[in-house]
DNA sequence: GAGGCCATGTAATGAGTTACATGATTAT
DNA sequence: ATAATCATGTAACTCATTACATGGCCTC
């Protein structure tokens, strides 16, 4: 059901064709937030446009559509944002893992705790980067959703590298690690 | 596919029914990582069970049946956290909205902000008594995985907060935020 | 003995992935 | 011309949720 409104929601920011929500949803946000895949997306743009939710406002090369939300589109997405969210029912692999770790030796928790610091520390300085590129080209703000986003993936990688550090000493310091026998 | 992986690391961490697990995925995992219903997991724990990987290690009333690894399922559940993690695929609803918060008004986003922010200020105030707690039981050490999980909570939540905040002033300070006509 | 929670299961439906399939345009 | 990428769609399958269904145990 969220699928819908992550259409919505990407397309109000920037009309697009299938494709290129596709694509949108495989970097940035399908890291942390949402992701689908092609084969979702098209029948979900058919049944939006059904249901007069959005409409194909351009058409071009390669039977390209483009599609931008209605006024009811727009609506439907506003009274999804300002409901109450409802909590739980999170699907994270790779916090998975993460939670998971304690059924390794010490060492091994430790080595793939590395690994994730150096992942988390080289993502958090790409989104920086991407940041810095937003802001540039929008002038002053920072406050437009591609800042937000950016700005949102800096904080939370920050705090799995900051996690991850610490549960590495933890996990040093800790002889009942692992609770083999 | 994960959800075996879930269920191998849980009996791993505590020999559990299926019931047990139903409330483990419905708090705390289940708000970051993974989440399952009771529909879908004794499906799973039967055909573990088939598999070999896990077995009935106690049997009590009302025909609660308590299921561990074999060493068998231990050997697959090693080998997944060692293997490479596949990135991306990230659904989280709550993130989800944030991340489409620019097609509101402004006052309408800061209110939402608001709300998130009091939230995260709240599950980590939550957690911190959860990881005392955890510390207090296990005795020195805090490198358990209870102690882990709730220390990844406290500082996601963290991060959510401090991203929040800076969201909100950004927003108050962007002119062209909405960018409704 | 009644109400609540413990405990397990199945069926129907919906959401999501992988694989199959096709063709147009662009750059080299 | 040929390879890469753009662009859309469908079919088969697996994963996940909601709803249906049943019964035992425990407390009051």
């Amino acid at each position: 059901m969220s699928l819908r409104f992550a259409l919505l929601g990407l397309l109000d920011v920037q009309p697009s064709s299938g494709y290129d929500l596709t694509q949108r949803f495989a970097r940035g946000i399908g890291s942390y937030a949402w992701s689908a895949k092609h084969s979702q997306i098209y029948p979900e743009l058919r049944k939006l446009t059904d249901e007069g939710l959005i409409e194909i406002t351009e058409t071009g090369a390669r039977g390209r559509k483009t599609y931008a939300p209605t006024p009811a589109g727009r609506e439907e997405l506003r009274g999804w944002l300002l409901g109450k969210p409802n909590a739980g029912g999170a699907r994270n692999e790779f916090v998975l893992r993460l939670f998971l770790l304690s059924s390794l030796e010490p060492e091994e928790a430790v080595a793939v705790l590395d690994g994730t610091l150096r992942f988390a520390r080289e993502q958090e300085a790409l989104l920086e980067q991407e940041f810095a590129a937003a802001v540039a080209e929008a002038g002053v703000p920072s406050g437009s959703s591609p800042g937000l986003a950016a700005r949102y993936g800096i904080h939370s990688y920050r705090a799995l590298a900051e996690w991850a550090d610490w549960a590495r000493a933890a996990i040093a310091g800790d002889p009942t690690f692992g609770h083999r026998r």
